[in-house]
DNA sequence: CAACTTCAGAGAGCAGTGCTCTTGCTTTTG
DNA sequence: CAAAAGCAAGAGCACTGCTCTCTGAAGTTG
């Protein structure tokens, strides 16, 4: 049973976290102020520390927060494709995590921009959730009939130890190649989406999504992904 | 000539940046305080704003300096392959990048991370310079023979407008193709650095520098580039 | 050479930040 | 019902960026 008190309490933490992901929304991550909170709270500055120990506490909530809406939007995306369709599952990831970013770009700087100087997230508490895309597009690439690549072997065991800590349950069969490749394509999708939200070319390439699926095509062609039917 | 005044403010100017670049490596770039660098000058705080406008403008000195010392050591590893030795070059220029941001991880979250909060680069001193590496990869791809592709039209005359904008002196015959592929190379490069420097697998793919060229061989396969000979 | 102008630096001060500590006062609990 | 627990307030510390006025020395000019 729920007292009063613990339910004013949740009540309040809520507001908090909803406050700060707007703060984060329209300032950016440095505009998370812990004094504004408590004012648009009607509290006085001190009164927050309550709730939130500290404000690289509250980073930690808002990554955890995001991480999980994040994981959530492109799993939900890709659960939605028939599991044979390799090609239309790796674009349907492509185009998720694009959308996702799009629509929240303060919270992909917050996940994978640099990290917020000062501050260093718990890998404890974000590598987990942080793992959920780019193990989904391993086990995409783990689906796939990919052809033995003359990979480094040390490197890809030293790999797959890497990713073990970071999801305990992986398949121990996962084939050097799919590390590597899986690696490559999670790390090019960040690319080419961070590139669009932070870097030079926003215009073009946000005015033509088609670009997205051409260089999801393309790299899907190197990684040895069919195209979708 | 010089007279002792100005000379004695050249000096004063290159010991601020000096000492905020030191700031920017030890503390990152939140940690950038004028009044430390104003401490360190045995300054007194006010005394700053003589040299340097605001907190802003000293973060785009910053940047400027960074960019040209990027593009200066990747322009210069790249200059020292034979022009026809395409495979070579892509390969020559993905280590620079990658040994560059790894000796200034500081400044490589500067340039390629997300924005500093708050805080906007006014794009008329930083996107030339900052354009360097990019041509270098668009140049090399202009060099190769490419099968044309079947690339969206519109989309590829938007990417030379925009090209053209950062940098008027663009070939007016890239083709389509230079474009697209030029852009994936670049993004899945900084996709990969910034995930190497940033994000969860750092461990491994340090100890291992040969899977940067194993990912760079892979991409490079895909984007029409030969094996380095 | 004396008068004038320029300007680096000093000092005080404003508004904001994260965070700590003590002090009331209310709610929950034994 | 009294005691323990806990929320909120208030004052305060050390720090930030930035603005303002003022002094005194250096450089310029008649």
């Amino acid at each position: 049973m729920e007292t009063p008190r613990q339910r004013q309490h949740r009540q309040t933490m809520a507001d908090i976290l909803r406050i700060a992901h707007g703060q984060l929304v329209t300032e950016g991550s440095a505009g998370l102020s812990l004094r504004a909170i408590a004012r648009e709270l009607g509290l006085v500055s001190s009164a927050i520390y309550r709730y939130v120990p500290s404000r690289d506490e509250l980073l930690t909530l808002l990554i955890e927060e995001s991480y999980t809406a994040f994981g959530d939007a492109v799993e939900a995306a890709e659960a939605r494709c028939r599991r044979e369709d390799l090609g239309r599952r790796w674009l349907t990831v492509g185009r998720a995590v694009r959308r996702w970013a799009v629509a929240n770009p303060a919270e992909w700087a917050l996940l994978y921009g640099s990290p917020v100087p000062g501050y260093h997230a718990p890998p404890e508490r974000t590598t987990a959730a942080g793992s959920r895309v780019p193990f989904l597009v391993l086990q995409l690439l783990a689906d796939a009939d990919l052809q033995p690549a003359s990979d480094d072997p040390p490197m890809t065991a030293a790999l797959h130890r890497e990713l073990d800590k970071l999801r305990p349950g992986l398949p121990g069969d996962l084939k050097p190649e799919v590390l590597a490749r899986g690696l490559l394509a999670f790390s090019s999708l960040c690319g080419l989406v961070s590139l669009e939200l932070f870097g030079q070319f926003t215009n073009t390439v946000t005015q033509f999504p088609a670009h997205l699926d051409h260089q999801l095509t393309r790299l899907g062609a190197t990684l040895g992904i069919p195209e979708p039917t």
